[in-house]
DNA sequence: AAGTTCGGTGTACGTTCGTACACTGAAAGC
DNA sequence: GCTTTCAGTGTACGAACGTACACCGAACTT
Protein backbone atom coordinates (compact mmCIF):
# COMPACT_ATOMS: atom_id res chain seq x y z
CA UNK A 1 0.00 0.00 0.00
CA UNK A 2 1.80 3.40 -0.78
CA UNK A 3 1.43 6.34 1.79
CA UNK A 4 -0.75 8.93 0.79
CA UNK A 5 0.67 11.80 2.31
CA UNK A 6 0.66 15.28 -0.26
CA UNK A 7 4.26 15.26 -2.66
CA UNK A 8 6.43 18.07 -1.58
CA UNK A 9 7.20 19.85 -4.51
CA UNK A 10 11.02 18.91 -5.38
CA UNK A 11 9.61 15.35 -5.15
CA UNK A 12 6.75 16.56 -7.85
CA UNK A 13 9.64 18.33 -9.86
CA UNK A 14 11.61 15.38 -9.93
CA UNK A 15 8.97 12.69 -10.69
CA UNK A 16 8.17 14.83 -14.20
CA UNK A 17 12.06 15.29 -14.74
CA UNK A 18 12.28 11.37 -14.58
CA UNK A 19 9.35 10.97 -16.70
CA UNK A 20 10.79 13.48 -19.84
CA UNK A 21 13.84 11.43 -19.33
CA UNK A 22 12.23 8.05 -20.02
CA UNK A 23 9.97 9.54 -22.22
CA UNK A 24 12.67 10.90 -24.44
CA UNK A 25 14.53 7.46 -24.00
CA UNK A 26 11.54 5.43 -25.72
CA UNK A 27 11.31 7.40 -28.54
CA UNK A 28 15.05 7.40 -29.29
CA UNK A 29 14.03 3.96 -29.42
CA UNK A 30 13.93 4.05 -33.30
CA UNK A 31 14.84 7.88 -34.27
CA UNK A 32 17.49 9.79 -33.37
CA UNK A 33 17.19 12.50 -30.80
CA UNK A 34 17.74 15.19 -33.17
CA UNK A 35 14.51 13.99 -34.86
CA UNK A 36 12.23 13.71 -31.28
CA UNK A 37 10.43 16.72 -30.76
CA UNK A 38 9.83 18.66 -27.80
CA UNK A 39 5.85 18.40 -28.31
CA UNK A 40 5.89 14.50 -28.36
CA UNK A 41 7.88 14.18 -25.65
CA UNK A 42 5.40 16.26 -24.16
CA UNK A 43 2.71 14.71 -25.33
CA UNK A 44 4.01 11.42 -24.47
CA UNK A 45 4.76 12.71 -20.31
CA UNK A 46 1.19 14.21 -20.40
CA UNK A 47 2.16 17.38 -20.19
CA UNK A 48 1.59 21.13 -22.26
CA UNK A 49 4.85 21.54 -24.20
CA UNK A 50 5.89 24.74 -22.63
CA UNK A 51 6.24 22.99 -19.60
CA UNK A 52 8.83 21.50 -20.80
CA UNK A 53 11.68 24.51 -20.23
CA UNK A 54 10.69 24.19 -16.40
CA UNK A 55 12.85 21.26 -16.77
CA UNK A 56 15.40 21.87 -19.74
CA UNK A 57 16.57 24.41 -21.98
CA UNK A 58 16.59 22.86 -25.17
CA UNK A 59 16.54 19.17 -26.59
CA UNK A 60 20.22 19.28 -26.46
CA UNK A 61 20.53 19.80 -22.75
CA UNK A 62 18.11 16.84 -22.45
CA UNK A 63 20.13 14.82 -24.45
CA UNK A 64 23.72 15.02 -22.19
CA UNK A 65 21.14 14.58 -18.88
CA UNK A 66 20.67 11.32 -20.73
CA UNK A 67 24.11 10.47 -21.57
CA UNK A 68 25.34 11.47 -17.88
CA UNK A 69 22.40 9.00 -16.99
CA UNK A 70 23.28 5.99 -19.76
CA UNK A 71 26.65 5.98 -18.40
CA UNK A 72 25.62 5.64 -15.10
CA UNK A 73 24.67 1.90 -15.90
CA UNK A 74 27.74 1.69 -18.21
CA UNK A 75 30.08 2.31 -15.09
CA UNK A 76 28.40 0.52 -12.92
CA UNK A 77 29.04 -2.73 -15.93
CA UNK A 78 32.59 -1.73 -15.61
CA UNK A 79 32.66 -2.22 -11.78
CA UNK A 80 30.97 -5.22 -11.96
CA UNK A 81 33.48 -6.70 -15.20
CA UNK A 82 36.71 -5.59 -12.71
CA UNK A 83 35.47 -7.32 -9.59
CA UNK A 84 38.16 -8.28 -7.43
CA UNK A 85 39.38 -11.53 -8.77
CA UNK A 86 37.14 -14.43 -8.48
CA UNK A 87 38.85 -15.70 -11.39
CA UNK A 88 42.49 -15.16 -12.49
CA UNK A 89 43.22 -16.97 -15.79
CA UNK A 90 42.75 -15.16 -18.99
CA UNK A 91 39.63 -17.55 -20.41
CA UNK A 92 38.14 -16.22 -16.84
CA UNK A 93 38.37 -12.62 -17.52
CA UNK A 94 37.41 -12.78 -20.79
CA UNK A 95 34.40 -15.20 -20.69
CA UNK A 96 33.46 -12.99 -17.62
CA UNK A 97 33.85 -9.13 -19.37
CA UNK A 98 31.58 -10.76 -22.36
CA UNK A 99 29.09 -12.03 -20.50
CA UNK A 100 29.05 -9.13 -18.29
CA UNK A 101 28.60 -7.22 -21.22
CA UNK A 102 25.78 -9.05 -22.30
CA UNK A 103 23.54 -9.30 -18.84
CA UNK A 104 23.99 -5.05 -19.43
CA UNK A 105 23.41 -4.83 -22.72
CA UNK A 106 20.02 -6.56 -21.87
CA UNK A 107 18.93 -5.20 -18.49
CA UNK A 108 19.46 -1.39 -20.18
CA UNK A 109 18.91 -1.92 -23.64
CA UNK A 110 17.28 1.67 -24.24
CA UNK A 111 20.27 3.49 -22.73
CA UNK A 112 22.85 1.83 -25.09
CA UNK A 113 20.47 2.09 -27.63
CA UNK A 114 20.96 5.98 -27.26
CA UNK A 115 24.26 5.97 -26.70
CA UNK A 116 24.77 4.02 -29.49
CA UNK A 117 22.75 6.27 -32.12
CA UNK A 118 24.27 9.60 -30.30
CA UNK A 119 27.45 8.79 -30.76
CA UNK A 120 27.34 9.23 -34.23
CA UNK A 121 24.59 11.23 -34.84
CA UNK A 122 23.77 13.63 -32.06
CA UNK A 123 24.47 17.14 -31.41
CA UNK A 124 28.18 18.49 -31.60
CA UNK A 125 28.02 18.45 -27.37
CA UNK A 126 26.46 15.30 -27.43
CA UNK A 127 28.87 13.44 -29.10
CA UNK A 128 31.94 15.36 -27.22
CA UNK A 129 30.18 14.42 -23.91
CA UNK A 130 29.95 10.55 -25.41
CA UNK A 131 33.56 10.63 -26.82
CA UNK A 132 34.97 12.22 -23.38
CA UNK A 133 33.34 9.08 -21.24
CA UNK A 134 34.38 6.76 -23.33
CA UNK A 135 37.71 7.53 -23.50
CA UNK A 136 37.48 7.52 -19.51
CA UNK A 137 36.37 4.11 -19.91
CA UNK A 138 39.86 3.31 -21.92
CA UNK A 139 41.62 4.80 -19.39
CA UNK A 140 40.10 2.94 -16.68
CA UNK A 141 41.43 0.17 -18.78
CA UNK A 142 44.83 0.85 -19.48
CA UNK A 143 45.20 1.17 -15.78
CA UNK A 144 43.90 -2.73 -15.42
CA UNK A 145 46.06 -4.35 -17.88
CA UNK A 146 48.92 -2.13 -16.58
CA UNK A 147 48.74 -5.07 -13.54
CA UNK A 148 48.53 -7.82 -16.09
CA UNK A 149 51.82 -10.10 -16.71
CA UNK A 150 53.66 -9.08 -20.14
CA UNK A 151 51.43 -5.01 -20.01
CA UNK A 152 53.10 -4.63 -16.87
CA UNK A 153 55.87 -3.48 -19.22
CA UNK A 154 54.80 -1.68 -21.54
CA UNK A 155 54.61 1.91 -22.51
CA UNK A 156 51.88 4.18 -21.59
CA UNK A 157 51.14 5.26 -25.41
CA UNK A 158 51.30 1.45 -25.94
CA UNK A 159 48.35 0.59 -22.93
CA UNK A 160 46.81 3.43 -24.42
CA UNK A 161 46.49 2.07 -27.50
CA UNK A 162 45.30 -1.47 -26.45
CA UNK A 163 42.73 -0.42 -24.59
CA UNK A 164 41.17 1.88 -27.07
CA UNK A 165 41.39 -1.22 -29.51
CA UNK A 166 39.48 -3.58 -26.90
CA UNK A 167 37.00 -1.12 -26.25
CA UNK A 168 36.31 -0.22 -30.04
CA UNK A 169 35.67 -3.75 -30.08
CA UNK A 170 33.54 -4.08 -27.52
CA UNK A 171 31.20 -1.45 -28.30
CA UNK A 172 31.21 -2.95 -31.55
CA UNK A 173 29.80 -5.81 -29.74
CA UNK A 174 27.39 -3.89 -27.64
CA UNK A 175 26.11 -2.73 -31.04
CA UNK A 176 25.83 -6.21 -32.89
CA UNK A 177 23.83 -7.07 -29.82
CA UNK A 178 21.27 -4.31 -30.09
CA UNK A 179 20.73 -4.51 -33.46
CA UNK A 180 20.28 -8.59 -32.85
CA UNK A 181 17.56 -7.43 -30.39
CA UNK A 182 15.14 -5.92 -32.86
CA UNK A 183 14.51 -9.16 -34.60
CA UNK A 184 13.35 -11.09 -31.96
CA UNK A 185 12.61 -14.53 -33.60
CA UNK A 186 16.33 -15.46 -33.96
CA UNK A 187 17.48 -13.55 -30.86
CA UNK A 188 18.84 -16.01 -28.83
CA UNK A 189 21.36 -18.05 -31.35
CA UNK A 190 22.52 -14.54 -32.38
CA UNK A 191 23.49 -13.27 -29.16
CA UNK A 192 25.53 -16.53 -28.66
CA UNK A 193 27.12 -16.16 -32.15
CA UNK A 194 27.74 -12.40 -31.14
CA UNK A 195 29.18 -12.96 -27.85
CA UNK A 196 31.21 -16.47 -29.16
CA UNK A 197 33.11 -13.84 -31.50
CA UNK A 198 34.12 -11.26 -29.04
CA UNK A 199 35.27 -13.75 -27.12
CA UNK A 200 37.65 -14.88 -29.82
CA UNK A 201 38.48 -11.62 -30.55
CA UNK A 202 39.47 -11.08 -26.75
CA UNK A 203 41.64 -13.66 -26.97
CA UNK A 204 43.22 -12.93 -30.33
CA UNK A 205 44.12 -9.13 -28.49
CA UNK A 206 45.21 -10.78 -25.58
CA UNK A 207 47.64 -12.90 -27.38
CA UNK A 208 49.08 -10.18 -29.19
CA UNK A 209 49.40 -8.76 -26.41
CA UNK A 210 50.88 -11.11 -24.93
CA UNK A 211 53.87 -11.54 -27.43
CA UNK A 212 54.25 -7.85 -27.94
CA UNK A 213 57.54 -5.81 -26.98
CA UNK A 214 56.98 -2.38 -26.51
CA UNK A 215 59.69 -0.27 -28.03
CA UNK A 216 59.49 3.25 -25.81
CA UNK B 1 35.27 25.87 -74.01
CA UNK B 2 32.14 23.62 -73.34
CA UNK B 3 30.18 22.02 -76.61
CA UNK B 4 26.70 24.43 -76.46
CA UNK B 5 24.59 21.48 -78.41
CA UNK B 6 21.45 21.10 -76.47
CA UNK B 7 20.94 18.71 -73.61
CA UNK B 8 19.19 15.64 -74.07
CA UNK B 9 16.03 15.06 -72.20
CA UNK B 10 18.18 11.96 -70.24
CA UNK B 11 21.16 14.33 -69.66
CA UNK B 12 19.42 16.79 -68.18
CA UNK B 13 17.33 14.51 -65.94
CA UNK B 14 20.88 12.77 -64.69
CA UNK B 15 22.25 16.19 -64.12
CA UNK B 16 19.43 16.63 -61.24
CA UNK B 17 19.43 13.52 -60.01
CA UNK B 18 23.39 14.39 -59.26
CA UNK B 19 22.55 17.24 -57.81
CA UNK B 20 19.80 16.36 -55.51
CA UNK B 21 22.63 13.43 -54.10
CA UNK B 22 25.19 16.12 -53.52
CA UNK B 23 22.65 18.69 -51.87
CA UNK B 24 21.69 15.91 -49.41
CA UNK B 25 25.36 15.02 -48.95
CA UNK B 26 26.32 18.60 -47.97
CA UNK B 27 23.24 18.26 -46.25
CA UNK B 28 24.10 15.38 -44.06
CA UNK B 29 27.31 17.08 -43.51
CA UNK B 30 26.07 18.44 -40.12
CA UNK B 31 22.62 16.90 -39.65
CA UNK B 32 21.49 12.97 -39.95
CA UNK B 33 19.59 12.37 -43.22
CA UNK B 34 16.39 11.89 -41.32
CA UNK B 35 16.83 15.44 -40.21
CA UNK B 36 16.65 16.44 -43.72
CA UNK B 37 13.27 17.84 -45.08
CA UNK B 38 12.84 17.31 -49.17
CA UNK B 39 12.19 20.93 -49.03
CA UNK B 40 15.86 21.62 -47.90
CA UNK B 41 17.09 19.03 -50.68
CA UNK B 42 15.07 21.28 -53.11
CA UNK B 43 15.74 24.78 -52.07
CA UNK B 44 19.51 23.58 -52.44
CA UNK B 45 19.30 22.22 -55.46
CA UNK B 46 16.75 25.19 -57.40
CA UNK B 47 13.79 23.10 -57.81
CA UNK B 48 10.54 23.39 -56.61
CA UNK B 49 9.59 20.53 -53.94
CA UNK B 50 7.17 18.02 -55.72
CA UNK B 51 9.69 17.86 -58.51
CA UNK B 52 12.01 15.60 -56.12
CA UNK B 53 9.85 13.29 -56.35
CA UNK B 54 10.77 12.43 -60.34
CA UNK B 55 14.13 11.26 -59.23
CA UNK B 56 13.26 9.60 -55.56
CA UNK B 57 9.89 8.49 -53.95
CA UNK B 58 11.27 9.35 -50.63
CA UNK B 59 14.59 10.53 -48.14
CA UNK B 60 14.79 7.17 -47.48
CA UNK B 61 15.33 5.91 -51.28
CA UNK B 62 17.98 8.89 -51.72
CA UNK B 63 19.60 7.28 -48.36
CA UNK B 64 19.87 4.14 -50.15
CA UNK B 65 21.16 5.71 -53.25
CA UNK B 66 23.78 7.06 -51.52
CA UNK B 67 24.79 4.24 -49.24
CA UNK B 68 25.37 2.40 -53.30
CA UNK B 69 27.16 5.86 -54.03
CA UNK B 70 29.18 5.70 -50.98
CA UNK B 71 30.60 2.43 -51.30
CA UNK B 72 31.59 2.46 -54.85
CA UNK B 73 34.44 4.90 -53.88
CA UNK B 74 34.93 2.55 -50.25
CA UNK B 75 35.45 -0.08 -52.54
CA UNK B 76 37.90 1.75 -54.71
CA UNK B 77 39.86 2.57 -51.44
CA UNK B 78 39.62 -1.45 -51.15
CA UNK B 79 40.87 -2.32 -54.04
CA UNK B 80 43.82 0.22 -53.99
CA UNK B 81 44.99 -1.12 -50.67
CA UNK B 82 45.36 -5.01 -51.98
CA UNK B 83 47.02 -3.96 -55.24
CA UNK B 84 49.03 -7.01 -56.13
CA UNK B 85 52.37 -7.49 -54.08
CA UNK B 86 54.42 -4.30 -54.35
CA UNK B 87 55.15 -4.87 -50.41
CA UNK B 88 55.03 -8.09 -48.77
CA UNK B 89 56.45 -7.70 -45.37
CA UNK B 90 53.56 -7.16 -42.47
CA UNK B 91 54.64 -3.49 -41.60
CA UNK B 92 54.48 -2.85 -45.40
CA UNK B 93 51.11 -4.08 -45.65
CA UNK B 94 50.11 -2.63 -42.18
CA UNK B 95 51.57 0.94 -43.42
CA UNK B 96 49.89 0.69 -46.45
CA UNK B 97 46.92 0.10 -45.82
CA UNK B 98 46.67 2.69 -42.98
CA UNK B 99 47.90 5.38 -45.41
CA UNK B 100 45.24 4.45 -47.69
CA UNK B 101 42.43 4.76 -45.79
CA UNK B 102 43.84 8.72 -44.54
CA UNK B 103 44.09 9.41 -47.98
CA UNK B 104 40.83 8.42 -49.24
CA UNK B 105 39.17 9.77 -45.93
CA UNK B 106 40.27 13.02 -47.38
CA UNK B 107 39.10 12.59 -50.55
CA UNK B 108 35.88 11.14 -49.64
CA UNK B 109 35.04 12.89 -46.86
CA UNK B 110 31.04 13.83 -46.76
CA UNK B 111 30.49 9.90 -48.24
CA UNK B 112 32.48 8.52 -45.33
CA UNK B 113 30.80 11.12 -42.93
CA UNK B 114 27.83 10.23 -44.33
CA UNK B 115 28.25 6.66 -43.26
CA UNK B 116 29.58 7.30 -40.40
CA UNK B 117 25.90 8.76 -39.80
CA UNK B 118 23.60 6.54 -40.81
CA UNK B 119 25.54 3.78 -39.72
CA UNK B 120 23.80 4.07 -36.78
CA UNK B 121 20.95 6.61 -36.72
CA UNK B 122 19.58 5.84 -40.28
CA UNK B 123 16.33 4.35 -41.29
CA UNK B 124 16.44 0.58 -40.56
CA UNK B 125 16.80 0.04 -44.40
CA UNK B 126 19.52 2.20 -44.92
CA UNK B 127 21.46 0.74 -41.61
CA UNK B 128 20.88 -2.71 -42.97
CA UNK B 129 22.08 -1.50 -46.35
CA UNK B 130 25.21 -0.34 -44.71
CA UNK B 131 25.44 -3.32 -42.48
CA UNK B 132 25.99 -5.85 -45.58
CA UNK B 133 28.26 -3.57 -47.20
CA UNK B 134 30.93 -3.68 -44.25
CA UNK B 135 30.15 -7.47 -43.87
CA UNK B 136 31.02 -7.70 -47.87
CA UNK B 137 34.29 -6.14 -46.54
CA UNK B 138 34.77 -8.43 -44.00
CA UNK B 139 34.18 -11.40 -46.42
CA UNK B 140 36.92 -9.97 -49.19
CA UNK B 141 38.91 -8.87 -46.02
CA UNK B 142 38.88 -12.86 -44.99
CA UNK B 143 39.80 -14.41 -48.28
CA UNK B 144 43.05 -12.31 -48.67
CA UNK B 145 44.16 -13.34 -44.80
CA UNK B 146 43.16 -16.91 -45.84
CA UNK B 147 46.80 -16.11 -48.25
CA UNK B 148 48.66 -15.10 -45.48
CA UNK B 149 51.26 -17.75 -43.87
CA UNK B 150 49.66 -18.49 -40.62
CA UNK B 151 45.82 -17.72 -40.70
CA UNK B 152 46.17 -20.00 -44.32
CA UNK B 153 46.18 -22.91 -41.53
CA UNK B 154 42.87 -21.47 -39.54
CA UNK B 155 39.25 -22.16 -39.97
CA UNK B 156 36.80 -20.22 -42.00
CA UNK B 157 35.43 -19.21 -38.86
CA UNK B 158 38.24 -17.96 -36.89
CA UNK B 159 39.15 -15.96 -40.11
CA UNK B 160 35.97 -14.32 -40.30
CA UNK B 161 36.50 -13.23 -36.41
CA UNK B 162 39.41 -11.68 -37.41
CA UNK B 163 38.45 -9.89 -40.48
CA UNK B 164 35.51 -8.36 -38.51
CA UNK B 165 38.19 -7.35 -35.71
CA UNK B 166 39.94 -5.43 -38.19
CA UNK B 167 37.05 -3.96 -40.04
CA UNK B 168 35.82 -2.86 -36.70
CA UNK B 169 38.82 -1.10 -35.60
CA UNK B 170 39.27 0.25 -39.06
CA UNK B 171 35.87 1.77 -39.56
CA UNK B 172 36.68 3.45 -35.84
CA UNK B 173 39.78 4.69 -36.89
CA UNK B 174 37.84 6.49 -40.07
CA UNK B 175 35.44 7.56 -37.64
CA UNK B 176 38.19 9.59 -35.49
CA UNK B 177 39.52 11.04 -38.39
CA UNK B 178 36.80 12.31 -39.90
CA UNK B 179 35.98 14.32 -36.33
CA UNK B 180 39.50 15.19 -36.26
CA UNK B 181 38.73 16.99 -39.32
CA UNK B 182 35.95 18.79 -37.92
CA UNK B 183 38.80 21.17 -35.97
CA UNK B 184 41.06 22.08 -38.60
CA UNK B 185 43.40 24.11 -36.33
CA UNK B 186 45.20 20.97 -35.27
CA UNK B 187 44.44 18.81 -37.84
CA UNK B 188 47.44 17.50 -39.42
CA UNK B 189 49.17 16.20 -35.70
CA UNK B 190 46.01 14.80 -35.03
CA UNK B 191 45.67 12.41 -38.08
CA UNK B 192 49.18 11.71 -37.82
CA UNK B 193 48.43 10.79 -34.10
CA UNK B 194 45.43 8.55 -34.73
CA UNK B 195 47.23 6.87 -37.66
CA UNK B 196 49.94 6.06 -35.36
CA UNK B 197 47.70 4.42 -33.26
CA UNK B 198 45.48 2.69 -35.95
CA UNK B 199 49.12 1.09 -37.02
CA UNK B 200 50.11 -0.01 -33.97
CA UNK B 201 46.90 -1.57 -33.02
CA UNK B 202 46.94 -3.58 -36.48
CA UNK B 203 50.54 -4.58 -35.62
CA UNK B 204 48.79 -6.09 -31.99
CA UNK B 205 46.06 -7.85 -33.83
CA UNK B 206 48.60 -9.27 -36.52
CA UNK B 207 50.88 -10.85 -34.12
CA UNK B 208 48.13 -11.98 -32.38
CA UNK B 209 47.26 -13.65 -35.85
CA UNK B 210 50.65 -15.11 -36.24
CA UNK B 211 49.81 -17.08 -32.48
CA UNK B 212 46.79 -18.06 -33.25
CA UNK B 213 46.23 -21.65 -32.79
CA UNK B 214 42.88 -22.64 -35.23
CA UNK B 215 40.72 -25.33 -33.36
CA UNK B 216 38.17 -26.93 -35.50
C1' DA C 1 -2.78 34.40 7.86
C1' DA C 2 -0.75 36.76 4.09
C1' DG C 3 2.49 36.76 0.46
C1' DT C 4 5.75 34.49 -2.69
C1' DT C 5 7.44 30.87 -5.63
C1' DC C 6 7.03 28.07 -9.41
C1' DG C 7 5.37 23.70 -11.97
C1' DG C 8 1.96 23.38 -15.09
C1' DT C 9 -1.97 25.46 -18.24
C1' DG C 10 -4.19 27.51 -22.53
C1' DT C 11 -4.10 30.36 -26.36
C1' DA C 12 -2.02 32.14 -30.11
C1' DC C 13 1.67 33.26 -33.56
C1' DG C 14 4.57 32.46 -37.60
C1' DT C 15 7.31 28.72 -39.88
C1' DT C 16 8.19 24.63 -42.02
C1' DC C 17 6.86 20.44 -43.28
C1' DG C 18 4.92 16.60 -46.86
C1' DT C 19 2.02 16.18 -50.49
C1' DA C 20 -2.25 16.61 -53.65
C1' DC C 21 -3.56 18.62 -57.97
C1' DA C 22 -3.71 21.00 -62.27
C1' DC C 23 -0.38 23.10 -65.27
C1' DT C 24 3.49 24.07 -68.92
C1' DG C 25 6.89 23.66 -72.44
C1' DA C 26 10.50 21.49 -74.68
C1' DA C 27 12.51 17.10 -76.14
C1' DA C 28 11.27 12.53 -78.10
C1' DG C 29 8.58 9.65 -81.07
C1' DC C 30 5.55 9.06 -84.84
C1' DG D 1 4.26 18.50 -88.40
C1' DC D 2 1.39 16.58 -84.83
C1' DT D 3 1.26 14.01 -80.67
C1' DT D 4 3.04 12.12 -76.62
C1' DT D 5 6.03 12.10 -72.72
C1' DC D 6 7.68 13.94 -68.63
C1' DA D 7 10.98 17.03 -65.73
C1' DG D 8 9.80 20.85 -63.58
C1' DT D 9 6.14 24.68 -62.01
C1' DG D 10 2.73 27.06 -58.88
C1' DT D 11 -0.83 27.04 -55.69
C1' DA D 12 -2.95 25.34 -51.85
C1' DC D 13 -3.88 22.57 -47.85
C1' DG D 14 -3.77 20.60 -43.12
C1' DA D 15 -0.51 19.09 -39.63
C1' DA D 16 3.25 19.69 -36.64
C1' DC D 17 6.72 22.41 -35.06
C1' DG D 18 9.18 25.98 -31.38
C1' DT D 19 8.08 29.48 -28.48
C1' DA D 20 6.04 33.95 -26.54
C1' DC D 21 2.76 35.45 -23.14
C1' DA D 22 -0.65 35.81 -19.52
C1' DC D 23 -2.46 33.02 -16.25
C1' DC D 24 -3.60 29.56 -12.24
C1' DG D 25 -3.33 27.18 -7.82
C1' DA D 26 -0.98 24.45 -4.56
C1' DA D 27 3.24 24.12 -2.04
C1' DC D 28 6.34 26.88 0.39
C1' DT D 29 8.09 31.11 3.23
C1' DT D 30 7.42 34.67 6.39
Amino acid sequence: MTTNRPETRVERKERTRRAILDAALALCEDSSLAAVSLRQVAKEVGIVPTAFYRHFESIESLGLALVDESFVSLRAMLRDVRRPGVVTTFSGIVDGSVETLLRHVRQHRSHFLFIARERGAGPLSVREAIRHEIELCERELATDLARLPGPDKWTAEDLRVLSNLIVTAMVSTAEQLLSSGARPEAQQSAEKEITETARTQLRMVLIGALNWESRP
